[in-house]
DNA sequence: GATCATAGTCGTCTTCCTGACGATAAACAC
DNA sequence: GTGTTTATCGTCAGGAAGACGACTATGATC
């Protein structure tokens, strides 16, 4: 195994995002609009470049902050203070997987809370949040029934992953509190799991168990009616990350 | 984001493997020891540069291979052909991680039985298995008193993470059977698990657990008394890889 | 050959968790 | 007020897991 360093195979190490976040009862992921070839016209993943001086994780942070405005939210600290979670997702570097060069994509998942003003980088027609569901059609048709390209590069590939890994993450972490804002209801975290997941919980059972597992909610003392019915306790979520007894998916 | 080809920053990649078996009731990893700076003497995880042509997930296997004379196990492939499981398990690019140049390592994580005759590389003296518990100890000394110099780079944090990594999975998949031969018995089984998990496991409970699993383990029909004792019935690993209900790992 | 140590396998009992679902509470719309 | 919606509490049955007793089938030892 020698080692030499001016002989090594140069790559070009790029960053992309799977961002999620929960709109209108539906998990979606932040698309952009490629401008150049290849795949001028389709729909992508932001990602870009990782520069020289910097790590993975500032990386993806910075293309998270310059696409969506989000701050990550450094899964050491504890408090929700309105950043987005981010976590490396997985890494894809097959050397076809970019027709130009040899590129290797450091893949990250962030999950934030629906954006009251989603300002993706300036330009609101190159980007969007689309429905994982649309997105991963494969060669059909979205919910208006419209034709769906798909996804420029890998970039289903890693969708795809970054959806299961977002799905199964919330089964025994407390990782479905980051698509909330700061405060929220019980109500307002299941309909959460139910748009992960695509399934309906049954209320009652869903709040037992959320509200009997220590460190999961703490209460603010606040109360709202923003969905109507019956006023609902306020939450925050509290320091707890592993939850166990896991959350089950329900069966298929 | 202009994307000159031209001008993307070079970095170097490579692989890096976290390869663990069980040996002598205790999880154990692959390392091998560095002949050239930096680091020299150090011991290292087995890795080596992704050549230009070379998927990943190859890399990881001719690795793996060159190491250890291990085939790796395509996940998507279900018998226990006497490869090794592996799988990707995190990308690490710390700028100043390699001091001489900016090197992004993939590492993988291989789970594999424990070898007959471990021939790393040729050099038996290039090469050991040597438990984790020590490689991670840290500042500290060993089983025998000696005090145990830490991995070199950043080698410590990625075996740790490939530890965790295991230690989880075999809690929800049918993984611990990649630490076993082909055939095994129940309590070579448990065992496995006592030695990841570094407990104690009830052995009527895991029993009742693993048999009643359905698709976990297949009766060969045959038994053995290799381990002493009561003659125990052979398995096979079955086809389900997702346990559910999931082992639990106890408390602590 | 009897006894002992070792490991494997089958049961039992209690406790906890979950899924199904009834019932009540507190808001809003008409 | 009546109906609708959402929140919250309670009950009950079934399943899974931890604790642990009992029995079985080997090899080792006396």
């Amino acid at each position: 195994m020698p080692y030499d360093p001016s002989d090594y195979p140069p790559f070009a190490v790029t960053v992309d995002l799977v961002v999620l976040t929960v709109r209108r009862h539906a998990l979606c992921a932040l698309t952009v609009r490629r401008g150049e070839q290849p795949f001028q016209g389709r729909w992508a993943l932001p990602g870009g470049f990782v520069r020289p001086d910097e790590d993975l994780a500032q990386a993806a942070a910075r293309e998270l902050s310059e696409e969506t405005g989000l701050t990550a939210h450094d899964p050491s600290a504890p408090a929700q203070d309105n950043g987005a979670h981010l976590e490396q997702l997985a890494t894809y570097g097959d050397p076809k997987r970019d027709p130009r060069m040899r590129v290797v994509s450091v893949a990250h998942l962030a999950l934030a809370p629906d954006l009251p003003a989603p300002r993706p980088g300036g330009d609101a027609n190159s980007a969007r949040w689309a429905p994982v569901e649309e997105l991963l059609a494969e060669g059909g048709y979205g919910r208006d029934g419209e034709p769906v390209a798909p996804l420029a590069f890998d970039h289903a590939q890693i969708l795809a992953d970054g959806v299961e890994r977002a799905r199964s993450k919330i089964e025994y972490s407390s990782l479905a509190t980051a698509f909330c804002p700061p405060e929220f209801t019980v109500g307002e975290l299941r309909r959460v799991y139910e748009a992960v997941w695509a399934v309906a919980l049954d209320p009652r059972n869903f709040h037992r168990k959320v509200t009997g597992t220590p460190g999961f909610l703490v209460p603010t003392g606040g109360t709202t009616t923003r969905q109507g019915g019956r006023p609902a306790q306020l939450f925050r979520a509290g320091g707890a990350t592993l939850l166990n007894p896991p959350m089950l998916r329900p069966e298929v």
